[in-house]
DNA sequence: ATGCCAGGTAACACCTGA
């Protein structure tokens, strides 16, 4: 079962160059983010015309998460605990082919001394109490994946003392990141790759894409029962060359069956 | 210190993103 995740920035905007992706990558899951649409708007015919279930969770202008999945997607959860009434559109959660998946669009948190950022720690603790005291104990395979808008080390950024005070890689935003890894998740793109210059975004300005100035921030993250079926991992960097491209681009794994 | 680009909303500019 091949999953990828992909913040698409407008899933609007963005809609062809999703439709020619899907045949290309033939992923059986897809996690989306920043889709800026409200659930009603959402191209639920267009996905479906390429083999695709969906289950959208959305809002105006911002935010928005949702999963695409050629098999039947099953007890599908909105909204991570804790959110309240009308937060932001941030977390997805449901069953495919006995795999518990989640797309994931975590806060910012810029500037960093901004209550930006104080919500970024808080949704990042409560990300981890919910993997920890609901996801795990259920011992399915568990896939976490989409813009966790961390950069796990400084083998993940460009320019590491230039990002050393931002939201991405204060050490708060990391030491949390790494929380939910010590619980027993594998990141999978670091498990089966060293290099140091893997990145799923650049910013649209100043020339950072064909400078290859990028940060690695888009993740999957996998329960013990996931990791062991992960034969593959990559960061699909050709849709982020193309005209009217994403900022981000995708990455997969591959779960064997 | 700020805008650089891109998208959405709404309206002929402003907000957010990372």
């Amino acid at each position: 079962m091949k999953i990828a995740t992909f913040n698409v920035n407008s899933v609007k905007a963005r809609l062809p160059r999703i439709q020619e992706w899907l045949p290309e990558a033939k992923p059986d899951v897809v996690l989306l983010q920043e889709t800026k649409s409200v659930d009603e708007n959402f191209p639920a015919m267009e996905f479906e015309a390429l083999g695709y279930e969906i289950a959208v969770h959305g809002q105006k202008t911002y935010n928005g998460v949702a999963i695409l999945s050629k098999r039947p997607i099953e007890d599908v959860a909105k909204g991570l605990p804790g959110d309240k009434k009308d937060d932001q559109a941030r977390y997805i959660e449901a069953t495919i082919g006995g795999v518990r998946v989640a797309s994931i669009y975590l806060p910012n948190g810029n500037p960093v001394d901004t209550e930006k950022f104080t919500y970024k720690l808080a949704w990042m603790d409560r990300l981890q109490k919910h993997v920890r005291d609901t996801l795990l104990p259920t011992e399915m395979p568990v896939v976490l994946g989409g813009d966790f808008n961390v950069c796990p080390t400084d083998d993940d950024v460009y320019d590491p003392e230039g990002f050393a005070n931002d939201a991405l890689c204060r050490p708060e935003s990391r030491t949390r990141f790494r929380a939910m890894v010590n619980l027993g998740l594998t990141e999978a793109f670091r498990a089966l790759h060293s290099e140091t210059d893997a990145y799923s975004y650049w910013d649209y300005q100043r020339g950072r894409w064909p400078r290859d100035e990028g940060l690695r921030i888009d993740h999957l993250l996998l329960s013990p029962q996931a990791a062991d079926r992960l034969s593959a991992c990559e960061i699909d960097r050709s849709p982020r060359g193309k005209e009217k491209a994403s900022d981000h681009t995708p990455v997969w794994c591959e779960l064997e069956e």
